[in-house]
DNA sequence: CGCCAGGGGAGCT
DNA sequence: AGCTCCCCTGGC
């Protein structure tokens, strides 16, 4: 068990916030994480955080998949105080971190997440992991399925994981997951690049576009310049800003600003 | 039953 | 850049 005290860091926040699809709160507070094949138990009273790991989980891992050696404070005190809509989901959501969450769990999530709401979304990648993901067991005994590799999915027919509730979207995972899998899309290459040419590496892929990509170099790459803009976003940018985020104010680090502004929208 | 929206994208003009 | 079409599911 490793308990830490931090600030700007909220469990409930960052699974509030829709970036990662496996995190869920349980009947008794704490929150349970999957992580590509890593499973994690935590939980929080105030600024106090317990990690169920150990050190070498989580200084190996843990501590970078939060992102807590970043300051979030700097991006906080960088709201404009003219902005009170902004200054108020920052308020509300100060806790957010940006995830660094495994690129090929991410690209397979947000392919399933275009025209599809939270709920849904989940319940799809809870079936495709049941389905083709590596059956693991947690320190604890507790039985959990990994993310599922390309090469689980690479041999499919298109249409397979219909039956896994993904709709049209199978075919856009069983042709990446080929792609994939042998070899002709290098996953590892991607870390090494800028955002703008791991965004537009990423927008070969079928069933990658614009928005997708950026959420992909967002939650997985850390490119925390990159801005989304889904159906909520659009809808808050032509309601309080008519039409276009101040994005050079927040030149650098607009993404973190897009998920305080997606928090508080779900949460409204 | 129809209609619409959900963290859009492909294909074409 | 903008338009059409695609075409799955859940809620109302």
């Amino acid at each position: 068990m490793i308990k830490k005290t931090i600030e700007n860091f909220s469990l409930a926040q960052i699974s509030a916030s829709g970036q990662c699809f496996r995190m869920d709160e349980e009947a008794d507070g704490s929150f349970r994480i999957i992580a590509g094949d890593k499973l994690l138990t935590a939980r929080q009273e105030g600024k106090e955080v317990e990690f169920d790991c150990s050190e070498d989980a989580f200084e190996g891992f843990w501590r970078n998949y939060f992102d807590l050696d970043e300051d979030y404070g700097k991006f906080i005190a960088a709201v404009d105080k003219n902005d009170a809509f902004l200054a108020n989901a920052v308020k509300k959501g100060s806790g957010i971190r940006i995830l660094k969450q495994d690129l090929w769990e991410m690209i397979v999530s947000f392919l399933i997440s275009q025209q599809n709401n939270i709920t849904r979304i989940k319940r799809c990648i809870n079936n495709i992991s049941e389905k083709y993901g590596e059956e693991m067991t947690a320190e604890n005994g507790m039985k959990y399925y990994a993310f599922p590799m390309p090469e689980a999915m690479a041999d499919l027919p298109e249409d397979a994981l219909m039956e896994c509730n993904l709709g049209y979207r199978s075919k856009y995972v069983v042709r990446t997951s080929k792609l994939v899998a042998s070899g002709d899309f290098k996953l590892d290459e991607l870390p090494k690049l800028g955002y703008e040419e791991a965004r537009e590496r990423l927008l070969g892929l079928y069933g990658v576009g614009k928005k997708v990509a950026e959420c992909i170099c967002l939650f997985s790459l850390h490119h925390i310049d990159a801005f989304p803009i889904d159906t909520h976003i659009k809808q808050v940018l032509d309601r309080e800003y008519a039409g276009s985020f101040p994005l050079e104010r927040y030149a650098g680090f607009a993404g973190v600003m897009q998920q305080y502004i997606f928090f508080n929208e779900l949460e409204k």
